[in-house]
DNA sequence: TCAATTTCTTGATCCAGATCAATTTTTGCC
DNA sequence: GGCAAAAATTGATCTGGATCAAGAAATTGA
């Protein structure tokens, strides 16, 4: 695990001290690969890790009852992945975690995840704010699909959207910003205008 | 402060035990009154405090270009209020939060909360698992409003609406599941039919 | 390399829910 | 209680973006 101890101390900022003892945390990490099409977890199952990725696109979905997907958000090199709610509450989850690209990934079980903050209780400060971060992030998006239409929304992602995600097919971007496919592509034709 | 004690405590759940060292903690509250129809902050202002609501019913907005007001969420007795990013980030807030009705409210500021977490470095696990939870709710809500029409939308929340939020225009309620008052007021016409 | 499959674009139509307009009902206040 | 202001209802109309349909472009994989 030592070649990756580098993005998991990136991934757990703020935390800023990795002091010696948490070195042992730096190996609870397992490496796992997923092709691109596979699912990390699907509706139904029980999400049983914590993600950090190495490399790649995946993206986290609904599905709903008339059979189109609702993409809730990605991930991608450097970030954190999962379904969170099931991850914790060890509950099925809803939501299908879907490799948009081939992805190589780190992942701890619930077990190591809980044994983090029993052991280091220093974690809960990085659980805290890592969360306050999350949290506000969300709401950001939230406030977003409330207020603006179609095209504020696709200006507003396109003004800020990591280059990594442009790798993905369209129809997921346009998911993710609750429009179709057809619409995202009317937005784009008319970048800049009004 | 005293009179209050169990509020608060009950507001830190899931803190299992405040501790004798704690109820330093319950001593930094403040009480403050907010009568109906006030600001406790504004957008452009910063927001200086966090609050528990001892009673009384606030709902935070934001205003759009056009002057409408879009209801994020709504807070009242035992929960906790205030406008979260910019009281963490001491920035300028986006957003208006009102008491909808006569309220008291418990604060504090944000040099007691950040000593809160550096005196007593136990209440990290709280903040982290608050905000799990908090996090959590707002991708439920997210995804309601991503997934379902105005009609499933209205039925959900009326089917698990605290009956305190019973007291509030409903003009706040309509703009709270994002559709406009004369929706609601249709929905509400049809309880329970198709 | 080239056929099969998937994705993207473009145009035509449709509809849930917004907007506009007019009452009616409720609330608050003296 | 009674009157003004705010909120809620109801009906008529409008519209952003969905849906439907068909073809063009890109990707995949043998």
């Amino acid at each position: 695990m030592k070649e990756h101890y580098e993005l998991i101390i990136n991934a757990f900022r703020p935390l800023e001290i990795l002091e010696a003892k948490h070195l042992e945390f730096l190996d609870f990490w397992e490496e796992v690969e997923h092709p691109k099409g596979s699912f990390l977890t699907e509706a139904g199952k029980i999400e049983r890790y914590f993600y950090v990725v190495i490399e790649g696109v995946q993206a986290v979905y609904i599905l709903t009852p008339n059979g189109d997907k609702k993409v809730i958000g990605f991930s991608f090199d450097g970030s954190f992945s999962g379904i969170y709610d099931s991850f914790l509450k060890e509950s099925g989850s809803h939501y299908f975690l879907e490799a948009l690209t081939d992805s190589r990934l780190l992942r701890m079980n619930k077990a190591q995840y809980d044994s983090l903050f029993d052991r280091y209780p220093e974690f809960n400060e990085w659980g805290r704010v890592i969360h306050q971060e999350l949290l506000i992030g969300r709401v950001q998006r939230e406030v977003e699909l409330i207020t603006m239409d179609a095209k504020e929304r696709f200006d507003v992602f396109m003004n800020r959207c990591p280059k990594k995600l442009m790798t993905v097919p369209q129809k997921y971007l346009a998911s993710y910003l609750n429009m179709t496919p057809e619409t995202f592509s009317r937005m784009r034709k008319q970048i800049g205008g009004g």
